[in-house]
RNA sequence: GCGGGUAUAGUUUAGAGGUAAAACAUCUGCCUUCCACGCAGAGGUCGUCGGUUCGAUUCCGUCUACCCGCACCA
């Protein structure tokens, strides 16, 4: 009877509910939108947030190995430039404009080609393996095409970047082999830039973080410096990080502002991180599990040893079903000791922790389990959005929109409603249970409209559940009606019982 | 960035070269003894800028945003 969302939930049905009930907006909107960026509206600020408090909650409050860091969105410039960013970061790109195809500048490479001291022409080849067989082969093809005598010159591979600008209508694009329709390289740059300090001149550039992870490394010393931590150890940080992407698509899944929950794990560089590796992958999953993600819809993808990044010795992300497809959710990183010793060799400053128990000096190798607060969000909202169908008060079943939140992260806990708005008593008494909840969690008070109308409407912001005051909670036994959410079910509890009831659903 | 499509109330849509309509939602009032009840009221410079025209929300162009594909995503 239920459709859980996933795969047949389309974005557009995610983007609507969250317009209309104020849980995201786009940015700047009565300026017309400003491509790549979203604001979390009344209900999604609430929902944010109490992601990012269970997270916190679970990797830094309840677990002993792991401290807590806040570090600043602009850091020193020399940061970025000892992780690799400044460099690796910007990656000139050029355009083909006949075969619509892009390349970045430096993997794109060309040579002329001399027959005689004579420049008949150039090729042009995308980096791989065999790339200068593969380039001498057309040279050869062309002089041929060309019935052109006379000795073949070297050929000399550069890549685009090198290329001078009166060569760039010379070089063939690699996709057609013919010259003239590739652009100038373009600069992506994909770390936002500001200016610090009153004279704005080169050396005053700095950065926005593109990631919260340097703020950890270079914090690193201090905290083993302060914190008494023994390996192994984390260090867990939540933040904003900013990313001038080319493209930003799909809703908040890939945005220029963003918030990350990154926690890097320090290890012995003789533990068997393989295995540790493991858990941190399990423990993730299960975290996205106690938030309400169906366990069936993670699945792992292990990124094949030839494709990994520089700095990784392994990388398992942990996809999730979207609307818009099968998406990294979650990058649980084995990166070594590259990011400390980067920083050990552009600070100065040495990265060494003593290891009492196995009583040796190293330098940690890292795990780093690092998630998107926005994907995470979407994901909540993917799994909670069903549309079921509910019997209305003459039998016919009738469509209805639920967000299956779990208690522990909706935005409201409970909503508080009296029976009838024009009898006094009974608006007095659901105040007062009302004022009493409020203390303790985030609920709701609605006292207009027909009582179905109003467990509609909590429904379609995914509060999990409805209390009612009636004629028997006055008159009677002073219990009143606990309506569940997703089963619409209905069971009278006394003000103890409830308290102790949502106690355990919430915090539990 | 490229190609294609779209833009009208909070949402989903209708509409005609002559200053706009429906449903649902929202808010207010009345009514209502448990799953979208009923009645009365409230809301729009038709995405932006420009052009054609006596007159443009409608036709044309620019920009912006969104959707689909390609490319990109250390």
């Amino acid at each position: 009877m239920t459709a859980p969302a996933s795969s047949e939930t389309l974005m557009e049905d995610i983007v609507g509910l969250c317009k209309r009930r104020g849980f995201i907006f786009q940015s700047s909107e009565i300026y017309g939108g400003y491509n790549g960026f979203y604001d979390y509206g009344p209900l999604g600020v609430e929902l944010r947030n109490n992601i990012k408090q269970a997270w916190w909650r679970d990797m830094v409050q309840r677990r002993d190995d792991i401290e807590g860091l806040d570090s600043t969105i602009i850091m020193h410039p020399k940061i970025w430039k000892a992780s690799g960013h400044v460099d690796g970061f910007s990656d000139p790109m050029v355009d083909c404009k006949e075969s619509k195809l892009r390349y970045r500048a430096d993997q794109l490479f060309f040579a002329p080609v001399n027959v005689d001291g004579e420049t008949i022409g150039y090729v042009s080849v995308v980096e791989c393996i065999d790339q200068q067989e593969v380039a001498e082969k057309a040279a050869a093809e062309m002089k041929r095409k060309m019935a052109k005598q006379g000795e073949l010159g070297p050929i000399v591979l550069k890549d685009y970047t090198e290329s001078k600008p009166e060569e760039h209508a010379l070089i063939p694009s690699p996709a057609t082999g013919k010259p003239g329709s590739l652009t100038e390289p373009r600069e992506f740059k994909l770390m936002f830039e500001t200016k610090v300090g009153p004279l704005a001149d080169e050396s005053a550039v700095a950065y926005l973080r593109p990631e919260t992870a340097q703020g950890i490394f270079a914090n690193y010393k201090n905290i083993v410096d302060t914190g008494r931590v023994k390996i192994p150890f984390g260090i867990a940080q939540i933040g904003k990080a900013f990313r001038n992407e080319i493209t930003p698509r799909n809703f908040i899944f890939r945005s220029r502002e963003f918030e990350q929950m990154e926690i890097e794990y320090f290890i012995s560089p003789n533990a068997d991180w393989k295995t540790l590796h493991r858990e941190w992958i399990d423990t993730c999953t299960d975290w996205l599990v106690s938030i309400g993600l169906d366990r069936d819809g993670i699945t792992e993808d292990i990124h094949p040893e030839d494709k990994l990044a520089f700095y990784s010795q392994a990388t398992t992300d942990l996809m999730y079903q979207f609307p818009h497809g099968e998406q990294e959710l979650w990058g649980i990183a084995c990166r070594g000791d590259y990011d400390l010793k980067q920083h050990q060799e552009h600070s100065g400053k040495s990265m060494t922790i003593f290891d009492e128990a196995a009583k040796e000096k190293y330098v940690p190798h890292v795990i780093e389990p690092s998630l998107g607060v926005d994907r995470t969000l979407l994901a909540v909202l993917t799994a909670a959005y069903t549309e079921d169908e509910v019997p209305n008060d003459k039998g016919v079943a009738e469509k209805r929109l639920v967000l299956k939140f779990s208690p522990k992260i909706a935005p409201y806990k409970a909503a508080i409603f009296p029976l009838l708005k024009n009898k006094p008593e009974l608006v007095e008494r659901a105040t007062a249970l009302y004022k009493r909840l409020q203390r303790r969690w985030n609920v709701f008070y609605d006292a207009s409209g027909a009582i179905g109308r109003r467990y509609r409407r909590q429904d379609e912001i995914g509060t999990p559940y409805g209390i009612t005051i009636d004629f028997d909670t006055i008159e009677k036994d002073g219990t009143v009606t606990l309506r569940d959410r997703d089963t619409c079910e209905q069971r009278r509890v006394t003000e103890d019982e409830l308290f102790k009831f949502l106690e355990e659903q919430i915090d539990g």
